[in-house]
Parts: C-alpha cells; structure tokens; sequence
DNA sequence: GTTGAGCGTT
C-alpha cells in the first residue's frame, strides 16, 4: 500500500499558486491558526443547520453551524459554515466531505475566508451587494410580499445554535400571564427595516389632525424653553 | 464575553 490513506491536505499547499487577489489573505487574520470555519457550498435550500451537524459532527466536535439567508426574503442562500473546535477536524471534514453528495447534491466544502460578519456590516455591504442595482433607493428590494418577519412560522429556536446546555422543559405556557403582555411577537431585538415605503407613515392610530388651526404651519414650534427664563428675576430695584 | 443580516446562492 502506497503512502497512507488519505492525505492531510494541508491549506498551506495549495497558496503556491497566489491565488489571494486580496493582500490580507490568511484565515482570520494568523496565518498561525488554521481555519476552523468551513464553507458548505451547494446545499438544498431546505437544509437546517442541524442537518448539516450530523454528518459534519463526525469528525469531530462543531462549534457552531450557521446557515445564512437572504435577510429580505428569509430564504436559505444554498451554503453554510460549519466551524470546528479543533481545526484538525475542520481540515479533515472538508476533505472527506468536500465533493461527497449530501441529500442528492454535490457539496462543495471549503474554508471560510472572511470572519463573522455583524449585521451593522452587513449593512453596508447591501450597498455593493447589488453594485447599485437598485439606483440610488434606499429602501430594500422586495423580493416578495413578505417581510422578513414571517421566519417565525412555528418554531423559532429551531437553530441548531444552543444557548444552554439544559434544555427546558417546562409545559408550552411557562410564561405567566403578566409576562405575557411583554411576550409580543414583535420581540425581535434587532428591528429589522421596516419598510421604507414614504407611505407608511401611519405609526399612531389616531393621527391629529390639526391642534393648532393656524395657518401653513402645522406643527407650532413651541417657544423655546430654557430651563430659566431671561435673565429677569433679577431684579435690584 | 461577543457577535445569527457570515464570503461561495444559477
């Protein structure tokens, strides 16, 4: 038998051919630290991350899987990243799983280039995603009719992200009737863009119409009100 | 201690 099974497929190898069209190259910053981060390309676009945990997960402990999704349709973009403890397994997972058929489709497993990437970033991006496709709009394509808002179809912790260790298992309705109130659906922390339709514009219910009849001006600027009035209270007769 | 809008979606 020649040479021993597989090979290690080191990522150092393969970076003879210069192929880094950015200068800042390296994973994560170190070129010390080997990735940890793979990106699985080609995936069903029904693909939960949990899917992915199990035949990843078996080269060694995940440290997080995530797939990405179109932030205005919601909708899975076809790839994901499965990050590793030990970056060993990430080298070996890529290399075992790289090409194999994964729910009737070819993956294409490589190591995440870029870190993490925060919605405040993401943000920007949005501009140069589309290259300006959208003229200069601020508001977002929609693709669709539905907001983002609609992901919460039923059950929303369904990332394989687990927070704690211990899940819970308390009844449907651990929640008291008081919190209830405050248990909204709209308890989404980062308040994604809501429409920036210049129509909607109705926040309140009940919009005044007018509390000042006055003329042009609808809105009376109040007069100023500084915490003291003029200089006046001195008064040394 | 961190980040869930994560780059490579046909």
């Amino acid at each position: 038998m020649r040479g021993r099974s597989y090979t290690p497929s080191p990522p150092r190898g393969y970076s003879r051919r210069g192929r880094s069209p950015s200068p800042r190259g390296r994973y994560g910053g170190r070129g010390r630290d080997l990735p940890t981060s793979l990106l699985v390309r080609n995936l069903r676009h029904d693909c939960r991350p949990e899917d992915l945990r199990r035949p990843f997960g078996e080269f060694g402990p995940l440290k997080d899987v995530y797939l990405p999704r179109d932030y205005h349709t919601g909708e899975p973009r076809g790839f994901g990243f499965v990050q590793y403890v030990d970056p060993a397994d990430a080298a070996e997972a890529k290399y075992q799983m790289d090409g194999q058929i994964f729910h009737g489709r070819e993956l294409t497993v490589v190591f995440a280039e870029e870190n993490r990437k925060k919605p405040v970033e993401m943000r920007q991006r949005e501009r140069t995603r589309g290259g300006g496709r959208y003229d200069r709009r601020r508001s977002p394509p929609r693709y669709s009719r539905s907001p983002p808002l609609r992901y919460a179809k039923s059950r929303s912790r369904s990332r394989d992200y687990t927070p704690s260790p211990k899940r819970r298992q308390y009844s449907r309705s651990s929640v008291s009737p008081q919190d209830r109130r405050y248990s909204r659906e709209r308890s989404y922390s980062r308040s994604p863009p809501p429409y920036n339709g210049s129509r909607s514009r109705s926040q309140s219910p009940r919009q005044v119409q007018s509390q000042s009849p006055s003329r042009g001006r609808s809105r009376s600027p109040k007069p100023r009100e500084y915490s003291r009035e003029p200089s006046q209270d001195l008064s040394p007769r």
